[in-house]
DNA sequence: CACACATATTAGTAAATACTAATATGATAA
DNA sequence: TTATCATATTAGTATTTACTAATATGTGTG
């Protein structure tokens, strides 16, 4: 009851990996096939240094995985069940998005 | 093909809702049943500033919804959608687990 | 009405996270 | 073996987010 504790950790390391825009175009650029660093930077037209360090941050969470081919390094979700999750927040977001979009103006 | 930014920042808004361990256990807490504040100030052992502040939050996320009844409100999960994608994160943890808890060595 | 309770809001501060520029590493090719 | 390209790492700073204490609001009760 109290192993709760490890894997509540991780779970919210695992979560975390999602909650930034630059990881999630970074994950939805990777959704479909595995690209180079080098094609991420490219397509999210992001900073080479902090791409690098997303993705690293992604791998970490278990989000993502990395395979070396010569001086090229290519990243893809871990698995489908990632992919899944990715999916997941779509369908979430379609019963949520009318209402969430305008609360903003809810927060006064 | 830039309708995409409106829901972009809307997914991660939602996304942002989730990423947070106090706003996790709340969301844990009122899972299977509707509580009051206090009753999830109590079972979290949070601050009663901080846990209503996490409230706001979650709502303003869409990720749950408030009911007022007198003096008390009660706070909920917003649909089934919301309970599917809090299962799906134990389940997508499964079998990341392993790899991630040991990742702060993969970090060097 | 005055008081107690439940919750929300505000303001200030602390802590975590993201970003940028500079530099390092490691692989290939001339 | 030097030059170049791809990527990673580091350090410093900026930005965002979370937290706490104090105060406000709103509701029921004696």
């Amino acid at each position: 009851m109290k192993q709760h504790t490890a894997n509540f950790d991780t779970k919210m390391k695992l979560i975390h990996g999602f909650s930034n825009k630059t990881r999630m175009q970074i994950l939805e650029c990777i959704k479909e096939e595995e690209k180079t660093v080098s094609q991420i930077i490219e397509e999210t037209k992001g900073n080479q240094s902090n791409i690098s360090q997303h993705l690293a941050c992604l791998k970490g969470c278990g989000i993502i995985v990395g395979r070396n081919e010569g001086k090229y390094m290519y990243y893809s979700l871990r698995n489908q069940h990632i992919r899944d999750l990715l999916s997941m927040f779509d369908v979430v977001l379609e019963d949520v998005e009318n209402d969430v979009a305008c609360c903003d103006r809810h927060m006064d």
